[in-house]
RNA sequence: GGGGGAGUAGCUCAGUUGGUUAGAGCAGCCGUCUUAUACACGGCCGGUCCCUGGUUCGAGCCCAGGCUCCCCUACCA
């Protein structure tokens, strides 16, 4: 016997019982076993970084994940299982020194990296445990590690990272101190999520490193780059477009005085005040009009084209040149004062540096006119591109700030500044020196740090980059071999062809990127991370790149030993020194950290123990399917696993890749805490329930953003009410009935039309929803279940509840044993989107009554093959047009002003074709469903009908050409001459039998429906008869809403007293008695709810009590 | 600045190789059905398919130009 279903399930508590019920009965572990000797299927988790809680953009990602996973599990096939966590880098830093309550990189040094470093591991393990819980509550299937054991080796780690523990692996104990096991985290004998922090990660990209070094690609450059003051550590090319963001800054326009032109300035304008202590020189375009003006008693020069906008007020045009003739002019700086300018530039120019070098005018073809005077200050240490054209053409360099972004000695009065608090001092200066000329405030899109929101400066520094290769001037298609032999970049282009990348957009972005990118920087200047492993030789210069943690012990000279033991990150691993191979000499490894994105792009190699398990890893490399966000992954984890997996293996870490958008809040705007649109993961979770979540992502469309939010989750919680009120009602009517599946049950094909229809139905959606799955198209498999829902409930169980609460024998049996195979069928179908409802289904309608089954849905197999013997095409085809006729009646009786409930005598019914697959069931079924005694079907001959032609105008088109305006107008005046043959002449023209179709259309002047040459005609003439059967439908509809009101349940039965009822609906009174479980009382009315219903023939009133059991009373 | 995507009902979105009358859900209005006991179902209302031009017998769809929004990308002071 079935369990009891509640009417209105709360879903939440349920989701609490089905991870209880997992957990005890070890489904997981189950499904695994039983998939073990599957072929494979390889996933490749993207790391979520470990640094917070998990947000419900997150559960849209996890939901793909898992779905997939479970469905190709439902396949039979093995897979690792395997969720990873993204752990070192200024993410971590940078809320490690926020609780700390640490301003600079000074304080960390202070506070000791070592502690440091571990408050990072520690604050990791934290939020892996959280997100791990936070996953097994969104149904996230992975081999997840116990959160208490992470948080008890946070634990640990945090009292003696010395100390050594035990703790439980799949191969049994392990047994290490506390900080080896965390670094061991994930490997084999471990199990669980990867992290990215271990030994083995952190000692794969040092082969990495190696190879790009064996090869000749990594350098060290000296550029002024992005730089945050706050984290004290440059910007990658990666990271900036992150951190984009309008800013208000000063629109400072100065006066540069010209040396050998008195009276004469150059008007020049930056939002950098700061960086004028650094300007060695104004750069004009050669090309662009340059005019002198006078204005009050001063005589500028600008850009003829920036006139209007740079100037205020009036002014005179004196002079006009071309930007070549200014070219060379001396003027005075702003800060010649300065030591640190006098300095600069007393070493001259590298083509002059026996002469001090003067502030002069430069040509540049960089320079425009849209903005500013169309004079462009330049400072080649305090920006990109003004290095680089300080560097071309041999100027000194001033770079004025420290890391910290403090101005270094040397500026004056400037000097031990902060960057960010010198515009004033600045501008009073140049008012003092006669050089300010106006201020404003511009706001622009300007660079700031992607992490913690500092506005960036720029500054002159050393980083380590590896070379993407060189950018050829020609098409792809027409390098040689060779070429692309000598540059990754386009090593990597061949590898993205080799992928699918779903949406397809993805693959052109990927290659757009690869075609513009520069070199990948990958020092950070920090303390939390990959200690790149490059040590450069102090006394010669030379560098070297060490490849493992193997290569460093041989060669380490002294300083293994304070290593030994730790886990390869800083201080311990900066303790270790090599000798240098060119000159011998101690040589230490560079103190940076690496960028974070090569933690997490090594994956497919460390997860899959390249180096210690090659045949391992060969088994499920590359990966079948990786997914994640979009934004940002195409230059950050889609391009360092393609990066990393070129240049180790030259082929692609992953076959497809499957990319979302953003999720926003349901205002449309990104969530925001202090904006109060902002849902976090758990109050979701615990409010609408993870399911209503999941339905919602997987039926949303994977390329546009989803707006999330209460009300999406009502929507799409209604449609899963829809599911559970067939399954409930199944389970109240199986349980009432006492119907079990058995093998009494009539055979399929013994079965109604109905009945069939709907498990051909089931069937079909079977096969699609595995197309559509096995091709990641989640949309169109949840869009397939919901219009089974649509069907089930709405067509098979509301034209068939009769047969469940009034039918008998094979015919009831049939209607039971189908719709249990259809719901289950629908559960098995979707378990893999809606793990906890199907779960909750598939337990009740198959565990409870069969001991022998598996105990869940998520260890049958996906049930395609299974179902396909009952597709029936032919009928789905026909039980779509009658449906359709269903329709249209309902419309005419509503025109008609008709209800169901009335009986009538007739319906007259043209079928498209003139016939219907199962004809006679099926217009019986209409004929039911109507409320109608006689379906009379008609042909082209009645008089109701003409026969209309149909142009199929696809297949015609081409060949009629421009006399299709005439043919289609004759058609439509049914100018027509059907022919004998099934050939058509309209208009003069011959159209074959296959080139039109002939409908039946009404005659004008009937009252009909029609749609397609489906025909529809209702009797509306009521006759004394049908009206009395009419009452009697509303008789016992009015007593079945008092049953109603009085609060009986189901199968209650009732005495009933009606009074005052025409002598014609009386007769019907007996049936009416048997549908509403009554017995009649004659003499006078029963007590208990009286009502009176206004019929046809008058007035009736109707009194019922429920009946105490016992016999009969009359 | 360059590249890509989008613009369809009040809102969220479908719309097939170009085919006659452009659809769904939600919201609104009006009904219907009730032994799935407020669970649902149906109908109506609602459209300058962003604008302008072009190709075509025929354009939401193809082409050109413009407008607006989003994303990616960029060295603008």
């Amino acid at each position: 016997m079935f369990q009891p279903v509640p009417p209105r399930p709360d879903l939440v508590p349920m989701e609490h019982e089905t991870l209880e019920f997992w957990r005890e009965r070890g489904t997981f572990a189950a499904l695994r076993a039983q998939n073990e000797r599957g072929p494979k299927w390889s996933f490749l988790d993207g790391p979520i970084t470990a640094n917070n809680p998990m947000g419900v953009h997150h559960a849209w990602g996890r939901t793909y994940k898992d779905l997939y996973q479970r469905f190709h599990a439902m396949l039979g096939e093995a897979q690792r299982w395997q969720n990873g966590f993204d752990c070192q880098g200024l993410w971590v830093e940078v809320n490690v020194e926020r609780d700390l309550g640490f301003t600079s990189k000074r304080d960390i040094e202070a506070y000791g990296i070592a502690q440091f470093v571990s408050l990072c591991k520690q604050r990791v393990l934290t939020y892996a445990a959280r997100q791990t819980e936070q996953s097994i509550r969104l149904g996230y299937w992975m081999d997840w590690n116990d959160p208490d054991e992470l948080r008890r080796l946070r634990d640990l780690l945090a009292a003696d990272a010395a100390q050594v523990a035990t703790v439980d692996g799949p191969r049994g104990p392990v047994t290490d101190t506390v900080e080896m096991i965390v670094g061991r985290l994930g490997m084999p004998e471990l199990g669980g999520s990867y992290f990215t922090f271990s030994n083995e990660n952190n000692d794969l990209i040092w082969g990495f490193l190696a190879e790009c070094h064996r090869r000749g690609w990594i350098y060290k450059g000296h550029d002024t780059m992005p730089w945050c003051a706050r984290c004290g550590t440059g910007i990658s090319q990666h990271e900036m477009t992150e951190g984009y963001q309008d800013r208000d800054d000063p629109g400072l326009t100065v006066r540069f005085p010209l040396v050998d032109r008195p009276g004469e300035s150059l008007l020049i304008w930056t939002t950098t005040p700061w960086t004028l202590t650094s300007n060695v020189a104004a750069a004009v375009g050669a090309d662009l009009r340059y005019v002198r003006v006078r204005v009050g008693d001063d005589s500028f020069w600008l850009a003829k084209g920036t006139l209007k906008s740079a100037l205020e007020g009036r002014h005179e045009v004196l002079e006009e040149r071309p930007g070549s003739d200014l070219v060379g002019w001396r003027y005075e700086g702003p800060f010649d004062d300065l030591p640190a300018v006098v300095e600069a530039f007393a070493k001259g120019t590298r083509v002059h540096p026996e002469a001090p070098y003067e502030h002069r005018v430069v040509a540049w073809t960089e320079v425009g006119e849209e903005e500013g005077t169309g004079i462009v200050h330049v400072a080649p240490g305090c920006g990109a591109e003004d290095y680089a054209l300080g560097t071309s053409l041999g100027l000194p360099i001033i770079a004025p700030l420290d890391e910290s972004g403090i101005f270094l000695d040397g500026f004056g009065s400037l000097s031990g500044r902060d960057v960010r608090d010198v515009t004033d001092p600045i501008v009073e200066h140049l008012r003092h020196a006669g050089r300010f000329q106006r201020l404003e405030t511009i706001r622009h899109r300007y660079p700031h740090c992607w992490r913690c929101g500092t506005a960036l400066v720029f500054r002159l520094v050393d980083e380590w980059y590896i070379s993407m290769g060189e950018v050829y001037d020609q098409p792809r298609e027409a390098l040689t071999r060779e070429q692309v032999d000598r540059s990754l970049r386009y090593q990597i282009m061949e590898v993205v062809d080799s992928i699918r990348w779903i949406p397809g957009f993805g693959y052109e972005r990927e290659l757009d990127w690869l075609l513009n990118m520069h070199d990948w920087m990958i020092s950070k200047k920090r303390y939390w991370g990959l200690a790149l492993p490059i040590y450069e030789c102090a006394t010669c210069g030379t560098f070297d790149v060490l490849g493992g943690q193997e290569e460093l012990r041989e060669r380490a000279v002294s300083g293994w030993d304070r290593l030994a033991g730790h886990t390869p990150h800083r201080p311990y691993v900066d303790e270790v020194v090599i000798a240098c191979q060119t000159c011998g000499r101690e040589t230490r490894r560079i103190p940076d950290v690496g960028n974070p994105w090569l933690d997490a792009g090594i994956v497919p190699f460390s997860t899959l123990h390249y180096r210690e398990e090659p045949e391992y890893w060969a088994q499920w490399f590359p990966a079948d399917f990786v997914t994640e966000s979009f934004p940002g992954q195409f230059r950050n984890w889609f391009y360092a696993m393609l990066a990393m997996s070129t240049v180790l293996r030259r082929e692609a870490p992953f076959k497809t890749i499957f990319g979302y958008a953003t999720l926003f809040a349901e205002d449309g705007r990104a969530m925001h805490k202090s904006w109060g649109n902002a849902i976090e993961f758990d109050e979701a979770a615990e409010r609408m329930g993870v399911d209503v979540m999941r339905w919602l992502y997987m039926s949303s469309r994977p390329d546009d953003n989803i707006l999330f939010g209460w009300h999406a989750a009502d929507d799409a919680r209604r449609r899963l009410l829809i599911l559970w009120n067939v399954y409930a009602f199944f389970v109240t009517y199986a349980r009432l009935t006492g119907w079990t599946p058995g093998p009494e049950d009539p055979p399929v094909e013994e079965r109604s039309p109905m009945d069939r229809w709907i498990l051909s139905r089931a069937a079909g959606l079977a096969a699609a929803a595995q197309d559509r799955l096995g091709d990641y198209d989640a949309v169109a498999a949840t869009r397939l279940i919901d219009t089974f829902i649509d069907d089930l409930s709405t067509w098979y169980l509301r034209l068939s509840r009769k047969r469940f609460s009034r039918g008998s024998g094979a015919d009831q049996a049939g209607a039971f044993a189908t719709l249990h195979a259809a719901i289950v069928a629908l559960a098995r179908v979707t378990a893999p989107v809606l793990p906890f409802l199907t779960e909750e289904i598939y337990r009740n309608l198959i565990v409870e009554t069969d001991p022998t089954a598996p105990h869940s849905v998520h260890l049958t197999s996906y049930p395609t093959a299974e179902l396909s013997p009952l597709r029936d095409e032919a009928l789905e085809a026909a039980m779509a047009t009658a449906r359709r006729a269903v329709d249209l009646a309902r419309t005419l009786r509503g025109t008609a002003n008709l209800k169901v409930r009335q009986p009538l005598a007739r319906l007259w019914l043209a079928l498209p074709g003139g016939d219907l697959h199962e004809l006679e069931a099926l217009v019986a079924l209409i004929a039911e469903e109507l409320n109608v005694r006689h379906v009379e079907l008609i042909g082209d001959e009645s008089s109701l009908v003409e026969r209309r032609v149909k142009v199929l105008l696809p297949k015609v088109g081409r060949r009629l050409g421009s006399a299709i305006p005439a043919v289609m107008a004759a058609a439509r005046d049914g100018a027509v001459d059907i022919r004998a043959d099934g050939t058509v002449v309209i208009a003069g023209v011959v159209l074959g039998a296959d080139e039109v179709e002939i409908l039946a259309m009404p005659r004008p002047g009937t009252v009909v429906a029609h749609d397609e040459g489906l025909l529809v005609v209702l009797d509306t003439e009521l006759t004394p008869d049908l009206r009395a059967e009419g009452d009697a439908r509303e008789l016992q509809r009015a007593i079945q809403d008092l049953r109603k009101d009085a609060g009986l349940e189901l199968d209650d039965r009732i005495l009933l007293h009606v009074e005052g009822l025409a002598r014609a609906v009386a007769g019907h009174l007996g049936g009416v008695a048997d549908e509403t479980l009554a017995e009649l009382v004659s003499s006078s009315p029963v007590g208990g709810r009286r009502a009176t219903v206004e019929l046809e023939a008058g007035p009736a009133t109707i009194t019922l009590a429920r009946r105490p059991p016992g016999p009969r009373v009359s």
